[in-house]
DNA sequence: GTCTATACATGGATAGAC
DNA sequence: GTCTATCCATGTATAGAC
């Protein structure tokens, strides 16, 4: 199943190299600080190459965009049926974003400037999804472990006080990596919340 | 002390409405994708008039964001000087951050983009000064009530905690202004991470 | 101080040869 | 499929009249 016949140059294909090159410099500048001729050239290949496998600027940043949503999704998915208690699955959850999010700094950073930021010119799309999901899976988490008796008070400000942490952790990450808390420190954030959700800081 | 002669048009002068102007261009598009044309627009002048008083494009951005942090800064340090327990005040520092940064979205939104995101080709401005100083703030109320025994654990994921308490917040009135909370929801969710913080759930 | 008019660079996108 | 060469819109910035 290959793309074509000159359609690949040193292993990868062209399409494949300007994928690559446009995710990288939409992440590290923005949408409409990117240029096409920027994108063509990390990618050492020419324009009208973009033009021709991608139709436009727009379509190539929702090529990436996209690309990285499935993979977020397929990798939460996962996640999702799992078995234990809810402070046991709400641990596992979390971690498992937050190392999926630690591998994935680019394109985490460039989600906040589009979702959080201005639009600063690029096409709507839609984040909201995703997003939503991962709430919709704390909070569910949430409420089983209150229906059990695990968990005690109401579960909105539960479900903020958890992914504020996860957050807030990633933030860090992208703000000054130094400082950062790795996968342990965040277990330690995650753990004062989950103490605050807990009847009398029982572990 | 007016700025001159031909300066003010319908009580504003032509300084303050190229500022006012650019600020809410640059919050709603970001900073590459704002053009001179538009903000000269909006403020009802002509180019020349903002190379005139700011110089450049860069100009007026440094201008628009340094007016918005001496403010920050000189409300946040009005707070700095409060008495009572290390929870109380807490409470009211993250409380006053929470609404003094609801009612200055826009500039929450703008700095958002260029901080945690892409530099979006935006001129490289410092905002880790002020966002360390709240770090700092918060740190410094947990170690007293660490050494008080009002709070038990780690100072620096119980820092975490809070501030991502904070964050969440503030961000889903970026993303979700009909889901999000008010200042008492807000309050809800500091109460979990603070009850994670105080010996055994204690109030 | 403020305008009109314009210089000059860069951007996205395409035509047409191969 | 991939290139060279080019079109045209937009962007920042300025010269020079008033």
């Amino acid at each position: 199943m290959r793309a074509s016949a000159a359609a690949r140059t040193g292993g990868r294909t062209v399409r494949e190299k300007l994928h690559a090159a446009a995710a990288r410099s939409f992440a590290r500048k923005g949408y409409a600080a990117t240029s096409v001729q920027e994108i063509v050239q990390k990618a050492e290949v020419t324009k009208p190459a973009l033009y021709y496998y991608f139709g436009s600027k727009e379509g190539i940043y929702r090529a990436v965009l996209e690309a990285a949503l499935r993979d977020f999704e397929e990798r939460v998915g996962r996640v999702e049926r799992l078995k234990g208690n809810a402070s046991l699955r709400l641990r596992r959850l979390c971690q498992e974003v937050f190392s999926l999010m630690h591998r994935h700094l680019d394109v985490i950073r460039l989600m906040h400037a589009i979702y959080y930021g201005p639009p600063q010119g690029a096409p709507f799309f839609d984040f909201d999804r995703p997003l939503l999901r991962l709430h919709d899976m704390v909070r569910r988490i949430i409420r089983q472990g209150v229906r059990a008796g695990e968990f005690h008070g109401k579960a909105e400000p539960m479900c903020l006080g958890v992914l504020g942490a996860l957050n807030e952790c990633v933030d860090l990450q992208l703000v000054h990596p130094h400082l950062a808390v790795d996968a342990a420190g965040f277990a330690e954030v995650l753990d004062v919340v989950l103490r605050g959700m807990t009847r009398r800081g029982r572990r």
